[in-house]
DNA sequence: GTGGTCTAGACCACG
DNA sequence: GTGGTCTAGACCACA
């Protein structure tokens, strides 16, 4: 659902978040979704419930989401703009440094690493439709 | 020099931290040179100077840099140890999927972001040369 | 728990982080073994709580502990990763220099060392193979 | 001479200090004789002759070192009492457990260890004797 | 209550 | 003037 990295410094609670208004932003998750329930998103993420549920609060503050007692979390019907295109670039950007900045210090050439990333891209394709063909067959 | 975001949730020296290693990673610093003293980034950045201080010292336990006693702080030559191979194909696996996953949750198809990738790759490389012609004419 | 000497002019978090690698070393710690809380140590020592998570905080980075968010730091399963042969010579050559130098400055002839530790290292075998009698009868 | 280890926590001139008490303590240095003068001594050492005359001047005010102006620096005829021998094996002790300590965190077992010593010990022998017939044959 | 981060400020070691 | 060590104390993230 969201990706959360434990050795990444930054909290718990903001990767969440951020991931949380990034599915919105970019159109992975609409307004009237259903979100799961703390307790399930805490296991699947491996974190604490508390911290899945402060994020929750503060989103539903923020009036991003909407908490409908006995029902669920769901996403409110204007909860944020659309990620700009500017904007987007700017993390993709960012991303892209990072990657970069991370296989420079391995020692690895930059062409290299491009061609190993495409290279793991297809990997993960072939394992995703082969995944799906075992679900759904 | 560099960049500190006080309003992100990543810590500052964690920041930092990133900020030099990729400045080293896309040739920005070089071996040799030497970074500003610790007072002075602090004040340049508006942090404590333990908070850089802390930031050199991991650095230097990292083989990232050298301190010279009462002379200063100078980028290594080289940058720690290159990690054995089955290592560096794993952290470099580790790297590309932070960035595939990334891209995803921001919405952009992988076939796009790898493209992007090498394009930000090319400009990193005229700007790098770049500024080796104004440097060095 | 572990010793420290004010009046040593090594400083208190070298020592302090010697002493919890020679526990761990001699088997005095075990992986799994909680270590006691930062604010805990810092008492007992009476040196300041800061001190004491510097000392955690690079152990951990260096692969000895191992620190679960709110709950405790703890010793790791495999400190650290084993290092290469031919880098474990050279370390091995290092550490073994200075204690036969450490001898000659002590006016002690190497012969004699060399007898000494291995009456030290019997030593702690048997007090070792006692202390897990205590423990686990 | 005298041995410094740069990667020891411990400051420069404790270092030195105590290497130059353990050498009188231990009558590898007599009352009377000639020590280097402080830039010999910071040459080879390669540290800053600062420090070398720092630790000169400490021990001369602590009654250990005289200096005669124009001639050089001497050990004083008291200058300090012979090293105990419960003081030697305490020290001789803590250098044994350094060693094993230190073998144990690079996975080696305490008897080849205990080996490994005895070798580099007989190679430090022949080298030494190969090097004194050069020098003197 | 656990560890983590940051600050302000003192003093030390070294060149 | 350089980095290093230590302290006191505040506030935060997490369980």
């Amino acid at each position: 659902m969201f990706t959360i990295d434990a050795s990444d410094p930054t909290p718990l609670y903001a990767q969440l978040e951020r991931a949380i208004r990034v599915a919105i932003a970019t159109g992975r998750l609409h307004p009237g979704d259903k979100l799961p329930t703390v307790r399930q998103l805490a296991v699947e993420l491996r974190i604490n419930a508390n911290t899945v549920a402060k994020v929750y609060g503060e989103l539903e503050r923020a009036g991003v989401l909407e908490t409908r007692r006995g029902v669920g979390t769901f996403i409110r019907d204007r909860g944020g703009r659309a990620a700009s295109l500017p904007d987007r670039e700017r993390q993709l950007t960012m991303l892209a440094d990072r990657f970069l900045a991370g296989a420079a210090e391995l020692g690895v050439p930059a062409a290299e690493a491009v061609a190993f990333l495409k290279t793991r891209w297809l990997d993960q394709k072939r394992e995703r439709s082969h995944a799906e063909r075992v679900e759904q067959p």
